[in-house]
DNA sequence: TTTGTCAACTGGCAAG
DNA sequence: CTTGCCAGTTGACAAA
């Protein structure tokens, strides 16, 4: 973990924050208190860089200037709508991916000016490709988890008869629906009362 | 309507 | 104290 580069990041909760505007869950959690706190270092920031004050809404406009076209499930700005805001969630560009990808089978953590670059390079804000990477990361350790989750219960299972094969090709398809929801194995195990 | 995906988010922790 | 990471959650959106 490369510490030795710090960013400030601007979020968009804290940007929303500065503005006032809440999303249904409002900012009342202490780490929101927190980074609340330091809102006039970070207006001070975005006043700077204007482009960062709405990482989504940029994202949004860019995504349409992209060499890689606009991206068809995205439609709404996320704040247009007076009053009750909807919380937007900007989908990258297929460019946008691959590159994020590329980069991310190169190397699984980037250090801040690498990050900058990246960002700059692919019109993104620097908070959007730490968070991509962070996703990422964690995305790869629980497909792992899971994949070897599923080769024990295959193993201890001892499958391999005819009458398993109705068993496998369910375990097949449990295996691949539940490797989002790592939770879901909590109760009483993959193989509690829940499930099965 | 339900389900799957994923960017954005929260909260806790560790490093410097 | 600040910052980034991890683990898990939320909510928007598209596809089934």
């Amino acid at each position: 973990m490369d510490m030795s580069h710090t960013v400030k990041p601007v979020t968009s909760f804290l940007i929303e924050d500065i503005l006032s505007v809440k999303d249904g869950r409002g900012f009342t959690s202490k780490c929101c208190t927190q980074r609340t706190e330091k809102c006039s270092v970070w207006r001070e920031e975005a006043e700077k860089s204007p482009v960062q004050l709405f990482p989504q809404e940029t994202a949004e406009r860019e995504r349409t200037e992209s060499p890689g076209g606009p991206c068809p499930s995205s439609s709404d700005s996320g704040f247009s709508s007076p009053g009750k805001q909807k919380r937007s969630r900007a989908a990258f560009t297929h460019l946008q991916v691959l590159e994020l990808e590329k980069k991310f089978n190169h190397q699984k953590y980037l250090s801040a000016p690498e990050r900058a670059h990246l960002a700059s390079t692919l019109r993104l804000t620097e908070t959007q490709v730490k968070i991509w990477f962070q996703n990422r990361r964690y995305k790869t350790k629980r497909k792992q988890q899971t994949s070897e989750i599923c080769k024990d219960v295959y193993k201890s299972e001892g499958l391999g008869l005819r009458e398993d094969l109705v068993r496998s090709s369910l375990l097949s398809s449990f295996c691949k629906a539940y490797q989002y929801r790592p939770y879901l194995w909590d109760y009483g195990g993959p193989w509690g009362p829940v499930l099965w």
